[in-house]
DNA sequence: AACTCGGGGGG
DNA sequence: CCCCCAGAGTT
């Protein structure tokens, strides 16, 4: 691009975000709104961008919001969350995905206690040495909450780039990225550059859209490479992904006088620290026919089967998972030391709990009202 | 550089 | 069914 156009698409994009920005939680007025801005400079509230953006992450706006909602409503200061369990934020953050990011969300407020005296840092080095913040949320943080000059390269942002520069070269190759981080940072203004990393994602969720993009209503039509070839659709390219892996998941729903069998799962991997009723993963050819005694095995019960065996699947970005869900009873025997807890099926409000591990509870209650 | 980590929106 | 989403951390 023409340098003479950078202050153009600047102009332009901030105008236009001005206009159409969408209200959300977490996002303050945008300065050019504000009449008299200089004097009175409204500024987000960094623990407020902070939740968002580790919320955001990988997750679209919408799904956001009410989880954001009850988050702030439950922990309204840094001081809140950082002194919360581990255990109720993710009992928050269920049904959001990529539970990680609620365990590194906690692990900074704790860092942001007792090494920042209770505030969120200004600065992007300090950012990015906080849990669960890297070179994306600690720009959107450095910029969208202090005001830093900080570029910002998300996964809107990279599409806006790459069709305004008609960048062939795919997206989510690390040369590319690089390539896209520079320009990020090139077209960058002085001023205003929350609003401007702001302006630049809804650009892309509103007008930019991965298919079929509103170049007709967008403020930067006639600065974009892509559009004035008529090459927008086409880009921005992609690498080639592999197929979802095809597992299967038992659920051995283990009733004893009325309660269930709850365990932790471990802290890496899948679902990482959430709860589930036992659940033996395998291959999806390796048929589960052995169930009874990997549960007097693993749990030290012997049990007998009690009722029908339900089946669904659930997909998640690298697997395809035939979940069954099989309910025994406990005939004899005592559970091993710190395998758990049992649990009426009414009483699991504390307990984070997976999305099909909820779909496997309401089968159950569906299955048997009450005994 | 490739993998892993969820779940939902929307074509 | 597919691709995509206000990415980060590990290997």
């Amino acid at each position: 691009m023409p340098d003479p156009s950078l202050p153009q698409l600047r102009r332009r994009l901030l105008a236009w975000y001005g206009r159409h920005h969408r209200q959300l939680p977490w996002r303050p007025t945008p300065q050019s709104q504000i009449p008299n801005s200089k004097s009175e400079i409204r500024t987000a509230n960094p623990y407020h961008v902070l939740v968002s953006e580790a919320m955001l992450q990988q997750t679209q706006v919408a799904t956001v919001i009410p989880y954001f909602d009850r988050f702030v409503e439950q922990f309204p200061t840094v001081h809140d969350l950082a002194a919360a369990d581990e255990q109720q934020v993710l009992r928050l953050w269920q049904g959001l995905g990529y539970y990680r990011r609620a365990r590194h969300l906690h692990a900074a407020a704790r860092v942001i206690v007792d090494h920042h005296a209770g505030r969120v840092p200004d600065t992007l080095d300090e950012l990015l040495a906080l849990p669960g913040i890297g070179r994306y949320t600690g720009g959107a943080i450095a910029s969208i909450a202090f005001g830093r000059r900080a570029p910002i390269l998300d996964g809107n942002v990279a599409r806006v780039l790459a069709r305004l520069f008609a960048i062939d070269e795919p997206t989510d190759q690390p040369a590319t990225r690089d390539r896209l981080w520079q320009l990020a940072e090139q077209v960058l203004p002085r001023k205003a550059v929350g609003d401007f990393n702001q302006a630049m994602m809804e650009l892309g969720a509103l007008v930019c859209t991965p298919r079929q993009p509103a170049c007709l209503v967008c403020p930067l039509q006639t600065l974009c490479l892509a559009q004035l070839a008529g090459r927008q659709a086409e880009l921005p390219r992609r690498s080639i992904r592999h197929a979802p892996k095809a597992v299967r998941h038992v659920i051995v729903a283990i009733e004893r006088r009325g309660k269930y069998l709850f365990e932790q799962r471990p802290a890496t991997g899948l679902w990482s620290n959430m709860w589930q009723m036992p659940t033996h993963e395998s291959p999806d050819s390796d048929a589960p026919d052995s169930l009874l005694p990997w549960v007097r095995e693993t749990y030290g019960l012997t049990c007998q089967s009690a009722g029908d065996q339900h089946e669904f699947t659930h997909q998640t970005t690298h697997r395809t998972i035939a979940f069954s869900l099989v309910r025994v009873q406990v005939a004899a025997g005592r559970l091993l030391p710190n395998r758990g807890v049992w649990r009426k099926l009414d009483a699991l409000d504390d307990l984070p709990l997976s999305n099909p591990q909820r779909k496997a509870v309401t089968m159950l209650v569906g299955e048997k009202p009450t005994a």
